[in-house]
DNA sequence: CTAATAGTGTCTCTAAGACATTATGTG
DNA sequence: CACATAATGTCTTAGAGACACTATTAG
């Protein structure tokens, strides 16, 4: 955004990519979704869904982000949110590139294998492998949602439209990876006030007393809130 | 990151630039650095530090946002990190562009005016004619300073090379716009164990007990700690 | 009935804030 | 000495965790 110097001179191309980090929950720990990548570089390699952007037809880097993630994986995710930017000659191949990273939360059911075959569901525990600077690229995205898990609702994304309390706090410990008090999870989520039951709902089927159903509030369907310290482990 | 399509293909050029949001305190208010653009678009205004990737000479965009920095006002921040990207066709008259947005802190003793006479210090509170979507900009650098300042030793920063515990704590305080519990405080600058006293150093001067003076330990001097929960408000 | 888990009441304990007291400089 | 602010000791209070008890289903 200068002006020393004339923007025509002729100078190094900057390849302007974005990459998608999608996650979700797995047998109780986050996993990434990958792709098989169909050209050269790292042709065959599973990377993560990623793309040129397109400055005739997106509107900006996170609509170019929205538009990979639909064309790659046919999804729309509810939750979708820019994670950084990640530069320089060594990253590609190709040469000097840009590539904004985002990130995108889903629940399990969004990815049933049935309806997306080329999505490979990577754990994101040893992760290893993969091309480009991607392995640096999940890592933040994974321990940014740790970090924003603890005092958000964040979270609530990784699980269906409706879910129990008890889901709810599974999740969450999967995500800090420690246990939390049964008491202080449920005055949070109190405090948050983001949740309502869903009247009658109720989950049935198991030899116990059945769990209610709750759903986001309308107010926070596409919203995150970050009211602090909302979550604290044991 | 993506194979689709030939990179060689003819495609809308992208602007690339970098954007440095310098800010510090000044009358206990935070104050952005801006410079006055010598070029078009927007010649004459107030902007923020800013310019093209340079693919030939910078090694990512961070170096490119120190390289800019240290041109522009010859000013080598202690701390220096990314803040966001912001893109889109709307935001730039030059066309589709990028910008990799970084942030820096320093101590107003850095911007004695007589040193740099290009840079203008402006209040961050009503902040408002600034060309590009540099008020976004500033407004989320300052969002991100205030927000972990409640939890990080971020503001030292800001401070000098030696500080007394009560200017420190005026600091926090005018980030944050509240007062804290002096006792409290303490705790907590003793809990993050990063300060260290300068033996023999105190603020001297005044019709009272003088203060002892404090630094960074030293393995903290280009670090950030990030403690949970360090500093809380009253 | 028992088994199992949901949901809640309540006590304890930790940590933050309020307040008071002591310490140490200047004039 | 008075006065001002630094630094610290300690009491109060709010909030998080532990734990126990009640609720409600299946079989």
């Amino acid at each position: 955004m200068q002006p020393t110097g004339n923007p025509n001179v002729s100078r190094e191309t900057i390849i302007c990519t974005v990459d998608v980090v999608l996650l979700s929950l797995k047998d109780a720990a986050l996993h990434v979704a990958l792709l098989r990548r169909e050209h050269e570089p790292f042709a065959g390699a599973l990377a993560l869904p990623g793309g040129y952007v397109r400055a005739d037809e997106d509107e900006d880097t996170e609509s170019a982000a929205a538009r990979i993630l639909f064309e790659k994986t046919a999804i729309v995710s509810p939750y979708l949110e820019q994670l950084a930017t990640f530069s320089g000659r060594a990253r590609d191949p190709r040469g000097w590139s840009i590539s904004v990273a985002y990130y995108a939360l889903v629940p399990a059911s969004l990815l049933e294998l049935e309806h997306h075959p080329e999505i490979q569901l990577l754990a994101v525990d040893p992760l290893k492998g993969l091309p480009f600077d991607h392995r640096d690229i999940v890592q933040a995205a994974v321990a940014r949602v740790r970090s924003k898990s603890s005092y958000s609702s964040l979270p609530v994304f990784l699980c269906g439209e409706q879910f129990t309390l008890p889901q709810l706090q599974a999740v969450y410990e999967a995500l800090l990876g420690e246990s939390i008090n049964k008491v202080s999870f449920r005055r949070k989520m109190d405090e948050l006030d983001i949740l309502e039951p869903v009247q009658g709902a109720r989950e049935t089927g198991r030899a116990n007393r059945p769990a209610q159903l709750y759903r986001l509030k309308q107010a926070y369907r596409k919203l995150l809130s970050t009211t602090d310290r909302a979550i604290n482990p044991d």
